[in-house]
DNA sequence: TCTACTTACGAACACCGTTCGCGTCAAGTA
DNA sequence: TACTTGACGCGAACGGTGTTCGTAAGTAGA
């Protein structure tokens, strides 16, 4: 939650601070939140200007004076709840380990929000909360032994992963709640009716999907990131010295 | 581009077939080509169902006599595409490399028709020929010696990735597109920009970030896919036979 | 020729992001 | 204390969006 001022990314440009505050009915970091809890409880497809300026009962005009545009206001969103990603010190002997921590903590955060990874997909995470938790993770790797060129890299494709299985999540996340339905009958509800349109495939064109249906369609959404982080962590891990 | 009748998916509830058609001046077909047109000219943005129609000299809403609504259309667009990947008969002896050649070939097809890929990740790919993608993966994998159970799941993993990646990678040629600019002159540009700024972080919070803005930064987009693709492959490698 | 049926499609509904211009009100100055 | 200034608040409007509905039109079969 630590955001003292840092530079701003130089291709955006923000909006230019006023000298003087009028009347600080609005703020930044309320719409923020107001975003965010939109967002929580009805997805990001419902996160809309006038939605959010009716929270504070006013028009959407009003949210430019303190947001560019809503593009910045999404960037800002997924920034802050950045700050709610643990950061542990490195401890060298268990840097794997560590560093899916910092994954599960990621896709934990990203999810409790529902389908906000979205917004992340569209953007370079550049804020301060995302820098924090960039540096946390190449701490870990760097102490794990990873050369620099490699840690850089495994950082990037790790938080493609991250951000993608966790939009992907909350999308099954949310046609369950669609259907007013808890998440685990849905994904078996799914599960059964994938597993039997797997089955119904003609045989002469899909024999190793007909076959193996089960296997497709096995599995919680969690243990296919879990399975999906190690592939990618052991691989991190023959670069290390 | 083979898609003799299959099942529908039974959560996809399609468009109800007449029995006699009237004048067949607009097909699904044309349709699904107008949109694939329009989103390789101007991006997933820029289709809508009056954009459609246009092409065609009629209104949106003739439209939805041959598609459900927009999301099929899209799911339609994209399992159209899925028709260009190259599918090769396995060679178990190099399955590594055939996996690679599927996803390069997919990344390729999916980067061509510019940001397309946001529909995918949107979706279960469950169309005809993304089906046959998927029995293409499997087959080479399974050919490989990797236990079904492991095949599936990182069947799934690599079309994440592959698509997460194909999305990512759109974006940026996007900008590049917008700011008048070759895809290569851009990514220098931006390079250097996000270059200077890592550099311009204070040194106590982001000793790692500044040290090694360098590598944060180096590299082609489609060199850090296969750095990534790398990963999970060698990763799926350990448990085949 | 007449009827039944299916498609085409304009209009309308309820949204969206963003801009513009006007009214308001707090702060600085005389 | 009175006046001036200027940023903010916000209603209205612009040009979009997906989708539905009612009706017009045109073809196939009787």
């Amino acid at each position: 939650m630590t955001d003292t001022e840092l530079p701003l990314p130089p291709w955006r440009r923000g909006v230019q601070k006023r000298t003087r505050p009028a009347r600080p009915a609005l703020s930044q970091a309320q719409i923020v939140d107001a975003g965010l809890r939109i967002v929580a409880e009805e997805g990001i497809e419902a996160v809309s200007m006038r939605r959010i300026a009716a929270v504070f009962g006013t028009g959407a005009s009003s949210l430019y004076a303190h947001v560019a545009n809503k593009e910045e206001l999404l960037a800002l969103m997924f920034d802050r709840i950045c700050g709610d990603v643990v950061v542990p010190t490195p401890e060298p002997a268990r840097w794997q380990e560590q560093i899916k921590e910092m994954a599960r903590s990621g896709h934990a955060v990203m999810t409790r929000h529902n389908d906000i990874a979205r917004a992340a997909l569209a953007t370079v995470p550049s804020g301060p909360n995302a820098l924090r938790v960039s540096e946390g993770m190449l701490a870990i790797l760097l102490a794990g032994g990873v050369p620099p060129e490699v840690a850089a890299w495994a950082l990037d494709r790790l938080f493609l992963y991250l951000v993608a299985d966790a939009y992907e999540s909350s999308l099954h996340a949310q046609a369950a709640a669609g259907r007013g339905v808890g998440e685990a009958e849905m994904s078996e509800a799914f599960r059964d009716q994938l597993n039997g349109y797997f089955e119904s495939l003609p045989a002469d064109r899909f024999p190793n999907l007909r076959a193996h249906a089960r296997a497709m369609t096995s599995g919680r959404q969690d243990e296919r990131f879990e399975f999906g982080l190690d592939l990618l962590i052991d691989g991190v891990a023959r670069y290390a010295a």
